[in-house]
DNA sequence: TTTTTAATTTTGTGATCACAAAATGAATTC
DNA sequence: GAATTCATTTTGTGATCACAAAATTAAAAA
């Protein structure tokens, strides 16, 4: 829970809180949220949380059911495969789209993201790598100035974070490979192809906990049971 | 300007008002909306209002500038480019996900809509065209119960959509090649692939009044002036 | 004990109000 | 005449209230 400053309103710093909560899994799946809830543990008044949920649920970060009630969407394993096809789909075209723009100033941003992340891989600390993670293929694809798909990845980092955050925190090893070198030398090399394999790979490494079907059907039972 | 049913909230008619409005190219872009003014335009309260505004702002509909004034985005050659190829890149891949689950009565149905679009093309309705093409593409994608892209996809319709409006308003012929004949035909010969080339065609063949970067800048130049 | 019904509470929706910041227009100065 | 300053208006934000629908609990019947 961070400190709220007054340069920004009310609303946006809700926002920002309940997506950092929804995106850390600190909402568990299927919990029922209500408005007067959050507006007393946040100490705001309801106004500012209703327009935070309504924006989060038009991300697809929450669900609005028929009840009215606002909810963190549940995972199934076929949806868990369709978000993290469209990952590789949209963020390797959007790599594609980037890459012409990428210049020596972005790429040194690059290696020093990179380098951070290995210092956070050292200290284990999980959710520091997470956040460095969104950050280096933000920064890759937003080297394009027209780029338009971000928002639409984001959507899809969204509705990925609670359940990846619940699995992992449920492994023994989290050993990341490092597919980020790879995707930097397809840059130096000017091989824009190169450049979308890598990032696919690093998604689809990402999620090797999942690899087999059994490995993730227990994690997505584990993920429901930790709702009741 | 649909009627108001009670079965829905006022919130929900007054986003789906709004979202028609934008897609139809109604407001101009760059015109600044106010919520007191859209309250009184179509009569109700401010509070739906704000709530369908930051709704359609973050489906990236409309556009919060720093004054937190709220308006349509204006376009640029750049981001007409980046949107449609998203489209291609999105929308191909949804459509090759939807391809297995597509049986015989989705077909059927693909075939009738098909129908009601070419007879659309004689009676000369544009709006009634565009809308019954997007149910076409919804109609396919959703074939597959998993579907996590048709939001994504539908925000880049949404932000294409008023400009597309206005720049095909301006044409005197407006022929639509049907690529729709060949994506169902791929559908039966059970060719996944052909189904992916068709879509992408219809799509590049659908802003075929932009094909030349001088035609683009015309008709970009027209929907500017437009709005003053 | 289990199911059904009724009373009570909680909840989302929508309206209204207060206020500070921004936009607008008029007066003033250069 | 053009730019600047000031007064006025308009606007978004946030709080509070009213109300009907939904959820919950309690009581009653099976």
């Amino acid at each position: 829970l961070t400190e709220r400053d007054d340069s920004v309103t009310i609303t946006q710093w809700v926002y920002e809180t309940l997506r950092g909560a929804v995106m850390n899994g600190q909402i568990l799946p299927g919990r029922a949220l209500t408005i007067r809830e959050l507006a007393a543990l946040l100490d705001v008044s309801p106004m500012p949380i209703r327009e935070a949920l309504r924006q989060l649920s038009a991300e697809s970060a929450l669900e609005i059911q028929g009840n009215r009630r606002v909810m963190v969407p549940t995972m199934t394993a076929m949806k868990f495969t369709e978000l993290c096809e469209a990952r590789i789909a949209i963020e390797s075209h959007a790599a594609a789209r980037a890459w012409p723009y990428i210049d020596s100033t972005r790429l040194a941003e690059l290696h020093s993201l990179d380098r951070l992340i290995d210092q956070a891989q050292e200290c284990g600390n999980l959710e520091q790598i997470s956040i460095l993670n969104q950050n280096f293929h933000r920064l890759l694809y937003t080297a394009n100035p027209h780029q338009v798909t971000l928002p639409l990845i984001e959507s899809l980092w969204l509705q990925l974070g609670p359940f990846m955050r619940l699995a992992t925190s449920k492994l023994e090893e989290h050993y990341v490979i490092d597919r980020h070198n790879e995707a930097m030398l397809a840059i130096e090399k000017q091989d824009a192809f190169a450049l979308q394999l890598a990032i696919t790979a690093d998604i689809r490494e990402g999620i090797a906990f999942a690899s087999t079907p059994e490995l993730l059907h227990r994690f997505i039972e584990q993920s429901r049971t930790a709702a009741h």
